[in-house]
DNA sequence: AGCTCTTCCTGAAAGC
DNA sequence: TGCTTTCAGGAAGAGC
């Protein structure tokens, strides 16, 4: 699945091919996962890229406006790659792989392809750098970029689940469920845990873990877990480091013990239960017993507020 | 505010 | 062996 390393090495892959190239043509297949594919294929060709950006998972592909159109916009390809999206620059020629939904035809005999078995991505054309802009600023802050600070303050207060909380766009963006999984793992903290009762050293080590995985990921070109290729069509090889992602019953390269998996946030989650202790367990009991009770005998009366 | 459930879709894996 | 069923998962929206 494409999470920030993924879309940002594949984001590389196509910046060093796509800029300074024009779209001659498009063709679609399937379009039901693009917001509005008649806009798309009247727009887009005759349009040169001149960059390529990277926010959270969304990529963003900058046009010039086409020489012979007035209004002087700026115009932005936006693509989401869901969980089995590519996008992969061959040349026209080469057959196209099944579930290739999107061409984009470029000016020098290859083609953009976008190929979706899921089709979980999403793709949107948007008009002018300020609808761009717009857009980036629903998104939560780039896990790279933000200080430590900053990232305390914007969980301290959350009485969310940590893991939860790192898995939401709005928080921070880019995460997705190997990556938290292996933030927490190597800061040595249970994903259950709510973030207010963290403290601010256990958060600050949250954060050092974060960027550091995320970094190192990175450089390995991301992890390779069902599909996931760049730009070229090569795999990435983080999946050879992860310690917890996905190792369910292998040992846990800290301890030893059998890493677990359980369900946090709705969520797969993979931990160590040793080195990563569940929360509080007087508490969770607690709440379990009052769950069982609550579910044993249907809510009586509901409190007001 | 935050949790859970549902929807989208297909391939892989499990079940029979 | 081969067919059928189940399930995962990013994001958004509903309902609680």
């Amino acid at each position: 699945m494409p999470e920030l390393p993924e879309v940002e090495t594949v984001v590389r892959g196509l910046r060093a091919v796509l800029p300074g190239r024009t779209i001659v043509g498009v063709r679609l297949g399937k379009t039901d996962f693009i917001d509005d594919p008649a806009l798309l294929a009247e727009s887009v060709p005759g349009k040169r890229v001149v960059s390529i950006a990277r926010y959270g998972k969304f990529i963003d592909i900058a046009f010039d406006p086409a020489a012979n159109s007035p209004e002087a916009e700026q115009f932005h390809l936006i693509v989401h790659l869901g969980m089995t999206g590519r996008l992969v620059v061959r040349d026209a020629a080469e057959p196209a792989p099944k579930h290739a939904h999107a061409f984009f035809e470029l000016d020098d005999g290859r083609e953009l392809r976008y190929v979706d078995s899921r089709r979980f991505g999403r793709m949107l054309v948007l008009d002018g750098a300020a609808a761009a802009g717009k857009f980036h600023g629903v998104l939560g802050a780039e896990p790279l970029e933000i200080s430590a600070a900053d990232f305390r303050a914007r969980l301290s207060a959350r009485r969310a689940r940590i893991k939860a909380l790192l898995l939401d766009q709005h928080v921070l963006c880019g995460i997705g469920n190997i990556y938290a999984d292996e933030s927490l793992w190597t800061a040595r903290i249970h994903p259950a845990h709510i973030a207010a009762r963290l403290g601010a050293e256990r958060l600050d080590e949250l954060w050092r873990a974060m960027r550091g995985v995320l970094r190192h990921a990175i450089k390995m070109r991301g992890s390779s877990i069902s599909d996931f290729v760049d730009a070229d069509g090569n795999p990435g090889s983080y999946q050879q480091r992860h310690c917890a992602y996905d190792r369910e019953g292998e040992p846990c390269p800290r301890c030893g013990t059998a890493i677990r998996r359980a369900m946090v946030a709705g969520r797969s989650s993979y931990f160590c239960s040793r080195c990563q202790p569940a929360p509080r367990a007087k508490r969770r009991a607690r709440r379990d017993a009052s769950r069982k009770r609550a579910r044993a005998k249907p809510s009586p009366a509901k409190r007001g507020r």
